[in-house]
DNA sequence: TCAGCCATGTAATGGGTTACATGATTGA
DNA sequence: TCAATCATGTAACCCATTACATGGCTGA
């Protein structure tokens, strides 16, 4: 009798934590700190997202849990990854073509519609922008620091260099829409 | 008696249709093809959810709506903005700071998980994702050689500036992605 | 003739968010 | 003493998506 296969796709919150169970057992807790870790700067789901996941996840077959005691704090329910899992997040990886999310991005909408207010208000919300892809930044060489086997680690080397050329993208635009907004008010 | 204003925070996809409505009068249909044209590449919202959204507009008194009888085509809804949507409009646009929506890349998630799967899959997502940059850069640069009134057409720039940055930084990145790809194949 | 545009919606579904709730332990 | 961390969830909500439905007109 051939295992029939659960056809529903996988959202991609799921894929984010079958991948991450793929390195080591984890409970819901420790799921959140790894993706803060890892793909959070790309995939950062709600803590009750991720702990709403798991159970689909066991109940698919993707996944088992087991309670461990502990001593000095909660018990923890610790998920590992099964076999079937790990095909199906492979299914997930090859298949094509990867359907690219809508670029959602409130603050342009902002300035497209800049002319309602003025130009103060519009440089500050740049300038707020300009800010947080440098805080990405920041992070983003605190990971790069962080000492790792080139061979294991070149995946993630990949999404980080992403990181990199997008904020980089960011503080760039910003620092000209700056300057401009700057030469505008000078008017 | 003061004017009892709706405390409701406007959804950002209100403030789409609502700016573009300050250009000039237009149905549910005819915002869908101006969205397209403007604010689409960052700011895409379903056909049905503009239908959604603008009897609530009118509800909220953001917006008039006013039927329009047509010969040769069906009839339609105009709507307009009101003195009220306009200010709304301009709070929204002002209020500080900006929420920045969580970046979600699906393909980056599927390349952090890259040894699971083969270096010629990946790359293919990977050049499917530069080809879709190109387009939009493609697109960009038709909407640059519209002649426009300079002045008028500042903040427009400065998003459309924001959407070549964004571009290239995918381009470039996936360039070097796919060369370093190759060579890890040639090992 | 047939695809495609004009035009307006409803239905079903769902992934995801914030806020609420609980309670012990640890270290500054 | 008080905030933070560990740990797990529930409740309410909603924005948004895809698919479905309808039907006349236009031009290749």
């Amino acid at each position: 009798m051939p295992v029939r296969t659960i056809t529903e796709a996988l959202t991609t919150t799921e894929c984010a934590v079958l991948g991450l169970l793929t390195r080591r057992g984890m409970s819901g807790y420790d799921l959140k700190k790894a993706i803060e870790g890892s793909v959070g700067y790309f995939w950062g789901p709600a803590k009750s997202q991720i702990y709403a996941v798991l159970p689909r996840l066991v109940e698919a077959g993707y996944a088992t849990s087991r309670k461990v005691a502990q001593s000095q704090r909660p018990d923890k329910q610790v998920y590992r990854i099964t076999a079937r899992g790990r095909q199906a997040l492979k299914e997930w990886i090859e298949e094509s073509p990867t359907e690219s999310l809508p670029d959602r991005n409130p603050l342009l909408l902002k300035l497209f519609f800049g002319d309602l207010s003025s130009i103060n208000v519009l440089a500050e919300q740049v300038r707020e922008r300009r800010e947080s892809a440098q805080r990405l930044k920041a992070e983003l060489e605190a990971m790069d620091a962080v000492p790792r086997d080139a061979d294991e680690d070149f995946y993630s080397n990949l999404t980080r260099k992403w990181g990199h050329r997008y904020a980089d993208a960011i503080i760039g635009w910003a620092n000209e829409a700056e300057r401009e907004l700057e030469r505008r008010g000078e008017r």
